[in-house]
RNA sequence: GGGCGGUUAGCUCAGCUGGUUAGAGCGCUACGUUGACAUCGUAGAGGUCACUGGUUCGAGUCCAGUAUCGCCCACCA
């Protein structure tokens, strides 16, 4: 099979550094040009037919601009988990795809419009949305070939946008469903309206932020029946109401106080008067009413506020609605008709200030909604939008979280869920844009009677778009051809039956009248919460639907787990019966070093692509995985994206020299179930990696990738590139011939090592695989990409191996560490003793360990005995270890002082380990309560450090 | 007004079900161009794990409270 690797794109020799800038793209078009992302539903009865699938539709970017650090960190983690199952052998789908973004994407381009000094009413629908289109088709190639760059191992033969076909057909099946079972309505409702973006918003889409604004005291007179004009006759009282929108005065129609307000009982009943606009209102009792907040008597303007509203249905108040979509008071408001909101609010108080109505002003916070796409401060407005019925969808999506049947990654997510479920309200899934699914309903218009409403752009006349109100008839008269009024027209008045429709109905089904489409678009989320399955081809029973539905991992932010998590789980079990998928993993936000959010607006974004470029893709995954835990937000500093650049430089250069060491032979990597035989420092190695194997095995099963990536990266930095290739280094030159030789291991490790990596790291890891397998018989898979993953199956573990080594590592180590205190040369060799305090076990480990702490502490010649009495006891160094005293004649560097020193550190520390460990030991409470075993080990450790510090100190008796 | 999260070395962060002397990277100090790697190596300094109390033989880890920063939800005008 070696012919099938890319043999032909590894070079020779490899380069001093590894170069992520001529790797990546190259290894990237060897996988795609496999077919090796291609998420293909095995043949009945082949061995992957057996295996569980493993999918994960892809959270589709907007279409609105390029990717983020955020992006980059959901491909990260979706490529670990698709890879590594991938690697397991499972049948993988990683599905990606593209979001209209409706509101998002139509401010983006006319944004681009206005530039050209055009809005979009200047080009009429259909222009707009071909201008949207030129902007998706500009978007689309540059947002997959960013995923690309980051090396997600995607689908994309089978990319979906929001728009194709298959969502729109899934999105007008929902509605027509829903619709027919009652829980899609149309209603006159009060919405939030962004004045700019002049659209209805769901509660979601509002941001509430904190505001310095203030607190106005109005006096409302009393008024009490008429004097002898006629005219109403004013009392002298007044009622004083506290408000933060002075700007609604004129639409009141009521005060209210708490029906427990002793201060107001007498005034309940009565009627005050609007100086102002002459118009007089009851006062009412309401519990909604807070007697602490402000004078306790409130305002209620019920078109304009939602407890208002509300405190208006219970009292059959008028609802007088004062403004205009943008923001404008309306004819209602006399005087202030045609003043901005801000501008009438200023008016009014001036107007009431002179007429001795304002009676103080108190500075306030407040909170305000505001549009989360524009932060325009959104109206509470009386509006005909469609909404959906929200609690019969809640309940089943409420219970098979509660009963576990999906899981949030972490839990804690799990509560908020569930929280903001048991509270849910109707959504408002209608928008007034033109970007989106057109809702899929059509109203009968009669051709005389009913009055269409058509936006029409007269190319003759001035460039304003204002609506025209007429007959059907009368639009034909005028020469606009039924098209225009088709595609412009809106037709909806309160009484109009709806006909929802999945395909575009030719007739009304009576017969008479016109059929014209709602001008309305469905909000963004609507599409997306089906996102799962309408990308499998729902609601037709595709291959695709019913082998990879439900998915496996919904992987997202935490932000948006109201907007788009809940929302899919509700419809999944709505529209397929089953849930969408069963795993929810939430990742955090992305912020740039200073921990603010990245923004391009605000100027504080770092594209990713610069850093890919920099760095290299694998540097900046590994560092957006080990960053932060699951859920968690971080702050990614370029320092950071450094170590995952030294990391991949590091595993290229231990391959090289392996390669190297290799040459132009060929070897057969170890095999851990024949390690017994080995020698002690490859049953070491293996049988760490094994454990490392078991460990990251059992911590991706647990969606701890972070953690996983720094295991392997410890493993293979501290472990095998400091200590195994080093002590293989040794091998190699100083016995020739005398030992069996590391390459198999070497070999084995490595080889295993970068398939363990691979997830985290592709491109360096496959490059290098593909350049070690060449030197290795006996490996058959063609790309390391679909290679076997790990998962320490062979279960070799050499516990006693691993003691041993760590002692001999000890050795080296307290060697070196007496020559950097003495400042010996490092090139220099210096004679040394070790000594086996710890029996004959000991001197035979260090007598198979001696080539390797000579050449490793360059002590030479290097002495072993077998009691402390055999060393040199006259200016000598001493470090006392476990079962192992190191002494080093130091003659011409020999400081006295310097050495008592040395040693009274050592006896201090070994000292107070050894209180602390005496205190446990001497607690009958412990010894008692404790496992035995804990009980053991501190024993043990207590005779080790006794016998350390006996040896220190006779060390120190020795200087005198 | 509810709820959640963070607070661990100078900086950025790990630390899973409580059990050796709490770790990493960067930064810092000293030394080093030994034929994989200066994107490196060797040795080292640096932490009362925010605070208080509790549970426990034993707490960075569990519980309660406090402080502080951040986030989410919420119809006190």
């Amino acid at each position: 099979m070696t012919e099938d690797r890319h043999t032909e794109t590894v070079q020779q020799p490899m380069a001093k550094a590894y170069e992520p800038q001529t790797t990546e793209d190259r290894v990237y078009r060897f996988w795609e040009s496999r077919g090796y992302f291609k998420g293909s539903i095995p043949e009945p009865g082949s061995p992957a037919a057996a295996r569980q699938p493993f999918s994960i539709i892809m959270p589709p970017p907007n279409i609105t601009g390029e990717l983020h650090l955020g992006h980059a960190l959901m491909d990260a983690v979706e490529d670990i988990l698709i890879r590594w199952h991938r690697m397991l052998g499972a049948p993988t789908l990683w599905l990606p795809g593209v979001d209209h973004a409706g509101i998002s994407t139509q401010n983006a381009v006319e944004r681009q419009l206005a530039k050209e000094g055009l809005s979009r009413h200047d080009l009429g629908r259909d222009e707009f949305e071909k201008r949207v289109w030129q902007w998706v088709h500009r978007f689309r190639p540059i947002i997959s070939e960013q995923h690309r760059r980051l090396g997600a191992s995607a689908d994309w033969s089978n990319e979906v946008f929001t728009l194709d076909d298959k969502p729109q057909l899934a999105v007008r099946t929902t509605f027509k469903k829903m619709f027919d079972d009652n829980l899609i309505y149309r209603g006159e409702r009060m919405i939030n309206w962004c004045p700019r973006c002049q659209t209805a918003l769901s509660d979601l889409e509002v941001v509430h932020e904190e505001q310095q604004g203030s607190l106005w005291y109005i006096r409302y007179p009393v008024v009490d029946g008429t004097d002898g004009a006629g005219q109403p006759r004013l009392t002298g009282e007044h009622i004083v109401v506290a408000t933060t929108r002075p700007e609604t005065y004129v639409g009141d129609t009521a005060v209210a106080v708490n029906p427990k307000d002793d201060r107001y009982t007498s005034c309940i009943g009565r009627t005050l008067m609007l100086p102002i606009i002459q118009r007089q209102i009851p006062v009412l009792a309401d519990e909604a009413i807070e007697m602490e907040f402000g004078t306790g008597a409130v305002k209620v303007t019920p078109a304009h506020d939602p407890t208002d509203f509300e405190i208006g249905q219970r009292h059959g108040l008028r609802i007088l609605n004062v403004m205009n979509k943008d923001a404008t008071l309306n004819e209602e408001a006399g005087p202030y008709a045609g003043m901005d909101r801000y501008d009438a609010r200023k008016a009014m108080l001036r107007d009431l200030e002179e007429l001795g109505y304002l009676e103080k002003t108190e500075p306030h916070t407040l909170t305000v909604g505001t549009c989360d796409r524009c932060h325009t401060v959104v109206e509470p407005l009386m509006s005909w939008q469609w909404f959906v019925t929200m609690k019969p969808l809640a309940l089943p999506a409420i219970d098979v979280v509660k009963e576990g049947k999906i899981q949030f990654v972490p839990d804690r997510f799990e509560r908020i869920y569930l929280n903001w479920m048991e509270n849910i309200r109707d959504w408002c899934i209608s928008r007034q844009l033109w970007w989106g699914h057109r809702v899929p309903v059509w109203y009968c218009a009669d051709e005389d009677g009913d009055r269409i409403t058509v936006t029409l752009r007269d190319p003759k006349g001035p460039p304003d778009a204002a609506p025209r109100v007429a007959t059907y008839n009368e639009f034909i008269a005028d020469g606009v051809t039924h098209e225009t009024i088709v595609a412009h027209g809106a037709w909806a008045p309160a009484g109009a039956t709806p006909i929802v429709a999945i395909e575009t109905p030719e007739r009304s089904p009576n017969g008479g009248g016109h059929l014209l489409q709602d001008t309305d678009v469905l909000d963004t989320w609507f599409s997306s919460g089906l996102w799962p399955f309408s990308t499998l081809g729902w609601p037709l029973r595709t291959p695709e639907f019913e082998y990879w539905y439900p998915t496996s991992v919904m992987e997202t932010g935490y932000d948006i787990i109201f907007l788009w998590v809940a929302r899919m789980i509700m419809l999944g079990i709505y529209n397929t019966g089953e849930i969408p998928f069963s795993t929810v993993y939430l990742h955090g936000t992305v912020r740039n070093e200073h921990g603010q959010r990245m923004s391009k607006s605000l100027g504080t974004g770092v594209d990713p692509l610069e850093v890919v470029e920099k760095y290299g893709a694998d540097a900046l995954r590994y560092t957006l995985i080990t960053s932060s835990g699951p859920g968690n937000d971080m702050k990614l500093s370029e320092q950071r994206v450094e170590q995952g650049r030294n990391f991949a430089n590091k595993l290229w250069n231990a391959t090289r020299f392996v390669i190297a060491m290799i040459g132009d032979r060929k070897v057969m990597p170890a095999v851990p179930s024949a390690a017994a035989t080995l020698p002690l420092e490859d049953r070491w190695i293996i049988s760490r990696l094994e454990g490392l194997s078991r460990s990251v095995d059992d911590l991706l099963g647990k969606f701890e990738m972070g953690e996983a990536a720094r295991q392997v990266y410890e493993f293979v930095w501290n472990e095998f590139a400091d200590w195994y290739i080093e002590i293989a280094k040794v091998r190699v030159r100083e016995s020739e011939g005398a030992t069996v030789s590391p390459l198999p291991v070497l070999a084995y490790v490595l080889e295993r090592s970068l398939r363990l990596l691979h997830p985290f790291m592709p491109f360096v890891t496959e490059e290098l695989w593909q350049a070690l397998v060449q030197k290795i018989d006996g490996v058959d898979d063609e790309a390391l990409i679909v290679a076997a993953y790990p998962r320490g199956e062979s279960g070799f573990t050499d516990a006693a191996a691993e003691r041993d080594v760590d002692v001999l590592i000890d050795v080296v180590r307290a060697i070196r560490n007496i020559r950097a205190e003495k400042k010996v040369e490092p090139g220099k060799f210096i004679e040394a003793y070790v000594v086996a305090t710890g029996g004959d076990e000991m001197r035979a480990l260090l007598e198979i360990g001696a080539t390797y702490i000579e050449m490793l502490s360059r002590a030479r010649p290097l002495h072993i005995d077998a009691a402390v009495g055999d060393a040199p006891r006259d200016q000598v160094a001493t470090a006392v270890l476990e079962g192992v005293t190191v002494v080093v004649p130091l003659a011409g560097l020999f400081d006295t002082a310097a050495e008592r020193a040395r040693l009274e550190k050592q006896i201090a520390d070994a000292e107070a380990e050894a209180s602390r460990i005496d205190s446990k030991l001497s607690n009958e409470q412990f010894r008692a309560k404790a496992p035995a075993k804990v009980v053991a080990t501190e024993e043990e450790r207590m005779a080790a450090i006794r016998a350390r510090i006996a040896g220190l100190q006779a060390s120190l008796a020795e200087l005198g």
